[in-house]
DNA sequence: CTGAAAGCGCTAACAA
DNA sequence: TTGTTAGCGCTTTCAG
């Protein structure tokens, strides 16, 4: 394999200077003569020259790299959001590098400072340890996934959970639920019980009373899930519907609850909050909250890029996208 | 923010040449006085100074990143394996650029591209549409996620299929099914059919008829499932137990007959294939024949990384990782 | 053990 | 419209 062919090689091929080489590399208005870009482009073609991005970056301090920091790509909820992040991103002709925290500070850290030595253009990130302070202190174009107020003065995107938990809740007091159950999600502590919030408001705000048997606290996985409908199951006074804090958690639930015979959604209402990848595929398809994990990605990409381009207002900006319903059949009106 | 420091910046504070800063930045044995080191430590504290990976990379020629091309993030398939292949590269400090060829060859070539422009180190991909001499022309060293013969040159690693497939029939068959379906997937066509074969394999092994009506071939998706159990149901003799090429087929189908009334595994008995994510969370939790979906990633990383630091022999190596039953609630003897 | 000097391949003033 | 000339920040001979 011999060297790889450079813009001199190129320059000497097509009879002019690297510079005009380097012109017609960037395409579009560069002042250069339309015979002697066809010059350079044929030269190009014939030694099959590519441009050394690495090279090009030293120089005009720019890598088209962004890196996109998330808690675990192999969690249904973030790789969609990756993906929407990508496919954005992509048509800019960006790469994006991929770094999983695991909610560990220590390692989001490290993917910041590779970020630095690389000069990446860009990040996005769901903040797992770092604070305010020192994300800022990177000094990279930045978008934080979700909607963190202590992160306010940043580009932000998320989505309306307080809205999306109060509008899940209605749908199921709309379909005549009066007594209805809530799995919190252990995990969500410390940044703002918003679920909690909405759902007591909620309560409040139909005159339903609040009882602490139905709102069982456990940690956010399928355990959980299954855990807090054993509680639930142990009630004095059992509900007749239930949201659950994420899908994994109402799929825990509806393990259970049907393992112990309750038939869903005739016996009792699920739902559950995401629509992850999983949530159409349980043998009852589960209706839910959907996030709008896909979007919020895009839309992520979409303030980094401009942010990065230096088309964005100084001040953070803050992108609230809506919930919306998704309607299996895992929720009905009670039974009598 | 003032412009970052540079090696001869530090070099200055140092009171040494930048040879010597560059010296101590590559760390080990290089011949550095351990006097000078430190007080180059020292200035390199101070200042804060970072090494610019760039200017790094153009000069050596490698940039410590490498890209992992697979038809998609999102599935959860691939975002598992994506998960090994990150994990076990970060450990040797690299970085991983993802690309979804959403199975297409012209998104494929574009990634490809950009791992050239930018000097990437490795590639690790899942060929939708290159074949072996494209993916030699780009003269990168390569992983094949896969056992794919047609890239017998290069390393490769995948799961065994065949045997798996065998070894989940030969579980329901030990179960007692001696009238056993397999639902086809659609998307499997053109490389192999290893699936398929090794169905009929476990027949003739057997002794067991093969009924055309028993052996559906739908798309590889959760509708494919479901069209699949239709038209299972409507065999002139059911089968008692079921096989599905992955478990989104599974899924489907086992939505599909609960929804026509039938028990599982009491009336059917159904073993899917790769335990993705959501294959625990079905109400009644899928068996299924597990894939490697990390190890190979992990694996596929490991002979990445040798082929890239020159560790590794000259000709493509090939490693098949076995598939292993899980067992959950979904298949059971038959009812008499 | 350390320094000087020559680039890696490209871009961007500045001239022409 | 094109060429000349300096670098971007680092590594790597080659001397000393």
């Amino acid at each position: 394999m011999r060297p790889r062919p450079t813009i001199i090689d190129v320059a000497h091929a097509a009879g002019v200077s690297k510079s005009t080489v380097s012109r017609v590399l960037q395409g579009d208005d560069s002042y250069v003569k339309q015979e002697t870009r066809d010059q350079v482009h044929r030269a190009i073609r014939r030694l099959g020259f590519e441009r050394n991005a690495l090279a090009s970056s030293l120089r005009t301090a720019r890598t088209y790299m962004v890196m996109l920091i998330t808690p675990d790509i192999s969690n249904p909820f973030w790789a969609e959001l990756a993906r929407g992040f990508q496919d954005t991103f992509e048509k800019q002709n960006y790469s994006v590098v991929l770094g999983n925290s695991d909610w560990d500070k220590h390692r989001e850290t490290e993917f910041l400072a590779k970020a630095r030595r690389n000069r990446f253009d860009g990040i996005a990130i769901n903040p797992a340890g770092v604070n305010k302070q020192e994300l800022r202190a990177i000094h990279i174009p930045s978008v934080i996934l979700g909607v963190r107020e202590d992160f306010s003065t940043f580009d932000r995107v998320g989505s309306d959970t307080y809205n999306g938990v109060l509008a899940a809740l209605e749908y199921l007091y709309a379909l005549g639920h009066r007594r209805i159950g809530f799995i919190r999600g252990k995990h969500e502590s410390g940044r703002g019980y918003v679920r909690l919030r909405a759902y007591q408001e909620f309560c409040k705000h139909r005159g339903l009373p609040i009882d602490e048997s139905l709102i069982p606290l456990v940690p956010f996985d399928l355990q959980g899930g299954r855990r807090a409908m054993e509680i639930l199951l142990d009630a004095p006074r059992r509900a007749t519907a239930l949201f659950a804090s994420n899908d994994i958690l109402a799929m825990g639930a509806m393990q259970l609850a049907s393992e112990r015979g309750l038939r869903i959604p005739a016996d009792l209402s699920i739902v559950g909050m995401d629509d992850i990848y999983p949530a159409a595929m349980t043998t009852l398809p589960l209706t839910t909250m959907a996030k709008p994990k896909y979007e919020i990605g895009c839309q992520a990409a979409k303030y980094l890029f401009e942010r990065i381009v230096g088309d964005a207002p100084p001040n953070g900006r803050r992108c609230v996208l809506p919930c919306r319903l998704v309607e299996r059949q895992s929720a009905a009106p009670p039974a009598l």
